[in-house]
DNA sequence: CTCACAGATTGATAAATGTCAATTGACCAG
DNA sequence: CTGGTCAATTGACATTTATCAATCTGTGAG
């Protein structure tokens, strides 16, 4: 493991109220592993074995059925992944595979358990990022069944818009046919979406992103913090 | 609160490991109330102010945004719902109905907050519990982005099936405009989508279904352990 | 017992979304 | 450079799903 990818697995949220020491301990079983493009680390209905956090490089969390394929979330480091299955002792219910080249550390479940019943420092911090897992399960949902495809797009650039503060520049942190996936339709109707947006100013040029007329955007938008976010 | 109510509470994974004392701590500051159908118990977007323990009656789970309502899920006695907003002290994401009259047993959220920081059992069960809600989530948005509404009608009265052990004749367990809004369809679609079943021996008599030919069903549902439980 | 009402169904039609095929465009290996 | 590959786009069309309007039906109040 690097020097610095200690401190950035330690500023998590999931790990920064520990104690030096359990932290220590809980790190000391576990490994860095880098993967290629494409990787896919886990496969869903596979028992889980280690609890995952993503230090650099980009994956993607994904479901299948039936040969379909859908695209269920992103993970964008640093951060952790599957930290339910891993609790629950239960097997993944998605797959995961890197979109770029990867630098992941892999820490034993076993483990993870085992800080969980020893330090309630660590369990609140477990409770609290469950919680914020499942309550943006629910927004996505709730995007998913309350939106048009055209409105889930215009509302995830302004998603993207916030979290580059404000920028009206901005880039789509993913290949469009993804992006397609996740919002659920396909790549034909993304970018037919993408046209439907232009006159409200949205211009999208491969992957980067320009909003030229903002009020207008968000009126069609109509954003909402209970399903756009923040959470609070 | 009647006799009754305290151990079918008791009996709940959430609370079924606690140390007496703590149970009892938990409970003293909680308080049932009854509610006639169509109450709405919460609305999305308030903060929270205590955990919900649905003992008798039926609760429904629904979210809203730009005058469309869609439902969640529904709740059946006894469980527990919103843990997750308790758990964070966050604003409620989804607004909660009653669909018929109901006793609903009310804990502050602050107790149980405390009762996670000083009962390490508890603590366990209510990842436990936050895991599983979790996991129920993502197969709920696996099945919506996966299947198309006949598949999803089809997979869900298997789901109905296995529930009531098999037998094969059994109840819907609420009205259909219910039901169709909570598969991501309209009432309309829904009536449209029973008989395409019938091919396949699914009669449906008002809110009795009549499973005729079980084989030709499962072929066409397709059901799968990730998406349709049980949850291992 | 009967009427009124809300939910359910049906048919006709519209809108949204997906599929297929062809083409364009960007990027990388050689 | 340049050819090959794969993603993105576009157009034509098919399918799915929603909407609207008109019954039908079961249930509970009076």
């Amino acid at each position: 493991m690097r020097a610095t990818d200690v401190p950035a697995i330690r500023a998590l949220q999931l790990f920064c109220d520990m104690s030096e020491h359990r932290f220590d301990a809980l790190i000391r079983g576990a490994y860095v592993q880098v993967f290629p493009p494409g990787v896919e680390l886990i496969r869903e209905g596979d028992a889980t074995d280690f609890l995952h956090i993503l230090i650099d490089g980009s994956v993607e969390l994904f479901a299948e059925w039936n040969g379909r394929e859908t695209v269920m979330s992103t993970v964008r480091p640093v951060s952790t992944f599957i930290l339910a299955a891993t609790m629950r002792d239960a097997r993944y219910l998605m797959s995961a595979r890197t979109l770029a080249k990867s630098r992941i550390v892999l820490v034993p479940s076993t483990d993870v358990r085992h800080a969980f019943d020893a330090d309630s420092v660590f369990a609140r911090a477990v409770v609290a990022e469950l919680a914020t897992c499942y309550r943006s399960v629910i927004r996505y949902t709730k995007d998913l069944k309350l939106r048009s495809s055209v409105e889930r797009l215009a509302n995830y650039i302004l998603r993207l818009h916030s979290r580059s503060d404000g920028a009206s520049v901005f880039e789509l942190p993913m290949e469009k046919r993804k992006l397609a996936s996740l919002l659920g339709m396909t790549p034909e109707n993304l970018s037919r979406a993408i046209k439907t947006l232009q006159p409200y100013g949205v211009e999208i040029d491969g992957a980067q992103v320009t909003l030229v007329n903002l009020p207008d955007l968000v009126k069609f938008s109509k954003p909402n913090t209970l399903i756009d976010g923040p959470d609070t």
